[in-house]
DNA sequence: CACATATGATTACACCTGTAGTCGGAGAGC
DNA sequence: GCTCTCCGACTACAGGTGTAATCATATGTG
């Protein structure tokens, strides 16, 4: 159950964990307008979602309320984890490791990971 | 330039990120075997990865020798962004946050952690 | 030189993705 | 009640991906 969801689709599964249910034309109103989408186009990925298992819809009157089957936090961690398994050998410690060498970490990020390592030794 | 790697791409990139310059054929020797590809789909990719401007083949006697033209580190560092930029809202930092939460770091993976933080701190 | 072989080039084909358009039925207006 | 409209369902279609097969050509072999 719940196969992958594409880059589009996430778009339309953002707004719905923002906010949810939706209809389908609120859906379309909460997408970001940069990327200029017909509403049929937002409607083919709703059904495609709701194919895909991640999305429920139940009536209202005459249209339909959407709301994620999966929840944000789930979907995050089967990316991460798909990340660390590809390309750092299933383990998160390379890819933090990387990270901090590659990324220009602000001294407020430094910090807040200093707290997270303090915490994670106690 | 250097457009998106597939998933099945990349396990051909792999090869030749650990070992060029190779054959079409000495490529497919080093595929793990649990792929179970036919040699005519890694000449594929190799065709597809060439005309994407990721690899370069040099004519060695009646037949190409191919080699990376874009390094591993930045291969990891493009997908890295992405993912970051998708999900974790463009900064690395929640990313490690959520991965110190979510992944049962050893006390190793710790120990490396804190050595880094230490470092980053100086 | 004619033929079997090895290789790269070209072509195939189904499924996924991005991006819609069209069809058909349920209410809303005359 | 007949028609217009709004919405979901179904269909479309090009480009990417996974997974190859076929074609053409250069090469070594007898």
């Amino acid at each position: 159950m719940s196969e992958r969801i594409s880059e589009a689709e996430l778009a339309v599964m953002e707004v719905l964990w923002r906010e949810a249910p939706l209809t389908a034309l609120d859906v379309a109103a909460r997408i970001d307008p940069a990327r200029d989408w017909s509403d049929r186009t937002i409607k083919t990925m709703l059904g495609r979602l709701l194919a895909k298992g991640v999305l429920a819809h139940e009536e209202e009157g005459r249209r339909y309320l959407y709301r994620p089957l999966v929840a944000r936090s789930d979907y995050v961690s089967g990316e991460s984890q798909r990340l660390i398994d590809r390309l750092f050998g299933g383990r998160a410690a390379p890819l933090v490791a990387w990270l901090a060498e590659n990324h220009d970490l602000s001294a407020a990020d430094i910090a807040e990971l200093d707290a997270l390592v303090r915490e994670l030794k106690s």
